[in-house]
DNA sequence: GTCTATACTCGGATAGAC
DNA sequence: GTCTATCCGAGTATAGAC
C-alpha cells in the first residue's frame, strides 16, 4: 500500500492476523499525536513510537509530515462538520430536530474530545490553506439549518429571530465546553466524571434554551 | 533592564525618544507572533524581525524562548480571565450586570481577536504546567458569578436554574465566535465588516437570551 | 545594549541493507 | 515492507567584538 493514491476516508484496515496493519497503526497514532500537539508541536518520532514502528516507515507510507497531516486533518474535518441532511430532512418538529442535533453532536465530541480545538486551531493558523485544501461547500451545514429555521419561524409568525445568531448560539454552547474543559475543571473543581455528567445535562438544556429564544418575549 | 526580575504586568515603556525601547518592541512582537502561531509554531527569528532587532538580543532580554513565552502568556491570561469584581459589586440589577459583562468582554476580544484561541490552546496542551505556573485562584471568576446568580434566583424564586450552565452558556456564546471566525465567515460569506457588526449585535442578544433562560418556562 | 558569527540540538527526510 | 544509519536544514542558544 504505497502513498501514491490519497485516500479520502480513513479506514482502519486489518491484516489477516489480528493486529492492525502498520498503515492503520500509523494513522491511529498520527491522529492522536496531531490532535493533542497540533501540526507544529507534533513529532514524527512520537508518531512512530506510538505506532510501534520507526520514522523511515512513516515516510514510506506518507512521503512527509505535511501529507500525513493532511490525511488526518481531512478526516477530522469531515467528522467535525456534521452531515445534518438526515436530521434536517426528517419529519420531526424543529424542537425535535434541534434536540437530535445537539445530542448527536455532543456525543461525537465526547468520543473525540480533542477534535474541536484541533480543527479550529489549524483552520485559524492557515485560513487560506484551509479554504483551498479542506473546505467543502457541501459542509455548509449552516445554510440548511438557516433555511429550516426561517421557514419554521414564518409558519409560526416568529420572524424576530435571526437564524445566524440562533445557529451560532447553539453550536457555541455545544462546542465551547470541550475547548475550555481543563480551565473549566480547574475553575469549578469538577473531576472527569462530574464533567461528563455536566455535559450530558447540556444535551437537554441547550435545545430548550434555543427553543425558548424563539419565543417573541425572549429575543 | 535585564531579565533578572520577572514582570507581572507588561507595560510598553517608552524611551526618551519617540520610539519604543527594544524591550517594549520585543514584547509587542512576541505577543503577536506567539498569539498567531502558538508556542511551538513561533520562531525566535520572526519575533526578532518584527521587533527590528536580532535574535541575540532576544536572549539578552529574556534568556530563552520559554521565558519569553511565559511573560507573554501570563499577561494574556490576566486579560482573558477578567476582573469582574467591579461589575459584581455594583448596585445594578442582574440584567444590567450581565449586559455590562458581555459588552466589556466582547469589546476586549474585538481588540484582542487571537487571545481566546491562544490561551485556550496553550492551556489545553500542557494543563499541568498551566495550573502550576499560570493559574491564579483570584481568577476564579465563575465562583463569584455563581453566587450572584444564586442569590438573585432565590430572591425571585427562580431556583430552577443551574448557575454553572448559565455562566458557561454565556461565556460560550461570547467567546466561541472569535474562535470560529474564519470558518464562520467561509460558511456564511460574511466579510470582516459584516462580521464585526454581527458581533456587535451579540452584545445585546446574549444577555437577553440568558435572562430569558432564567424564567421558569424556558428551562 | 546591540551586533556578527558560530556552536549545538533537534527533527524531518533519505540511502540502502535485509 | 521494515529496519539501521546517516544526512542536512532549521532553529535555539552562546561567544565575543564593538
Amino acid at each position: 500500500m504505497v502513498n501514491s493514491k490519497i485516500k479520502t476516508k480513513i479506514k482502519t484496515k486489518i491484516t489477516t492476523g489480528n493486529r492492525p496493519s502498520a498503515e492503520a497503526r500509523i494513522l491511529l497514532a498520527a491522529r492522536h499525536v496531531f490532535m493533542t500537539k497540533g501540526m507544529s508541536g507534533a513529532r514524527m518520532q512520537d508518531i512512530a513510537d506510538e505506532a510501534g514502528i520507526n520514522k523511515a516507515l512513516l515516510h514510506y507510507y506518507f512521503k512527509n509530515k505535511e501529507r500525513l497531516f493532511d490525511v488526518i486533518f481531512r478526516d477530522a474535518s469531515s467528522v467535525f462538520f456534521p452531515k445534518i441532511t438526515g436530521i434536517i430532512e426528517s419529519t420531526d418538529t424543529l424542537e425535535k430536530k434541534l434536540e437530535k442535533f445537539c445530542c448527536a453532536y455532543i456525543d461525537m465530541m465526547l468520543q473525540n474530545p480533542f477534535l474541536p480545538l484541533f480543527v479550529l486551531t489549524e483552520a485559524n493558523k492557515r485560513p487560506a490553506e484551509f479554504r483551498k485544501k479542506f473546505w467543502r461547500t457541501r459542509e455548509q451545514v449552516f445554510q440548511k439549518f438557516a433555511e429550516e429555521i426561517s421557514t419554521e419561524a414564518e409558519k409560526k409568525k416568529e420572524l424576530n429571530i435571526n437564524p445566524a445568531h440562533l445557529f451560532l448560539n447553539m453550536i457555541s454552547m455545544c462546542i465551547f465546553p470541550f475547548i475550555a474543559k481543563p480551565i473549566w475543571q480547574m475553575s469549578t473543581g469538577m473531576n472527569d466524571k462530574e464533567f461528563r455528567e455536566f455535559i450530558d445535562e447540556r444535551k437537554k438544556i441547550i435545545p430548550q434554551l434555543i427553543i425558548a429564544s424563539l419565543k417573541k418575549k425572549c429575543l
